[in-house]
DNA sequence: ACCTGAACACCGTTCAAGT
DNA sequence: ACCTGAACACCGTTCAAGT
């Protein structure tokens, strides 16, 4: 099965969608902006997605899903589990390389209250994806039992998470690494 | 000098909109619903604050106030450094507690594209009033010398953070403290 | 199938007008 | 000094109308 040689209109939306949600957030995702950015008007995104909670929805689902495969590639290139959590940190650094944007995810988090249902979801898919990930790796690097594994996986995530907010607030790429730097020494990473 | 005896309107003002920007940011802040918890409407805000920016503003003045004010309190409270750092996670413990609330500070600082310059400033020192504190308090415990306190002092305030945005957006309390657990295992916060 | 202008009830903000 | 209704340009969303 070949790709669609050119991006869809659907794809377009969610990718300029992604970008934009990453540095405003849900509520900060302006239709009539996005439209205009995809070269539509605001009315026109409707054929494409029946609400705005349904186009974060998809957007969220995607990025998880790229998130999973990304995680899969570094496993596949990386034979050795301590260092595939050494570089972990990396798939955060990204979004702050990207003109210092941060998780969807994290950002959607924070907006849980005014978050619908079906955002909701694809959101805490992505945490538990990482979580995942992160157990299985520590599990085979030996650092915790697998009865562990799930709690450390989840410390991982969060204190991750805070540096790359903490350092989004600085627009600061060396407080990150700094931060992550501090996890290494205090021993909550390989280091 | 005695304090006023009833809240002023600009308290008032300040103590429903530091609840709703806990719960809904600096966006999701909206000053006809703020108007009517308060009981008056949107357009007499502006006889008290000349923007919603520098509504936000004192806002985030008075968070890290009140938070700098705790902070002292605890430690007059607690002669040992590191008992003061085993409580400083009970800090964002307390917000969660409060309807699943979350730090003014860690949420603003999601929306900084969107934040106005006075906002910014106000949510940096929040950073900075709990970072000095950490760094004291980890010399004072001797668990490391004053030339790599900061560091470590904004990695555990930058876990902490991201410890309560995770239980945020699982609403799960037990979550955070299981986290919290973690770090001392890992040996980020003492045992 | 995909797009649009116009309309709706909602935002932050202003301002003239009230007490 | 403090409050207000009405208005402004902006939001998400709908819908009738176009190709």
């Amino acid at each position: 099965m070949a790709n669609q040689e050119s991006t869809s209109s659907s794809d377009k939306i969610l990718l300029a969608a992604t970008r934009i949600a990453q540095a405003h957030g849900y509520g900060g995702l302006n239709l009539r902006t996005l439209a205009q950015e995809v070269g539509i008007k605001a009315a026109s995104l409707y054929h494409h997605f029946p609400s705005k909670a349904d186009l974060a929805a998809a957007v969220a689902k995607r990025y998880w899903e790229d998130a999973a495969a990304a995680l899969e590639v570094l496993s596949a290139k990386t034979p050795d589990a301590a260092d595939c959590l050494r570089k972990f940190p990396g798939t955060f650094r990204a979004s702050l390389e990207n003109d210092n944007r941060m998780c969807l995810a994290s950002f959607m988090t924070a907006e849980y209250d005014d978050l619908p249902d079906v955002v909701k979801i694809e959101i805490q898919a992505f945490a538990d994806v990482n979580v995942a990930w992160l157990g299985k790796n520590l599990v085979a690097a030996g650092i915790v039992g697998s009865r562990d594994a799930k709690k450390r996986a989840r410390a991982i995530f969060a204190a991750v998470s805070g540096a790359q907010l903490m350092a989004r607030g600085r627009s600061d790429i060396k407080l990150f690494d700094a931060l992550i730097d501090s996890y290494r020494s205090a021993g909550l990473l390989p280091e």
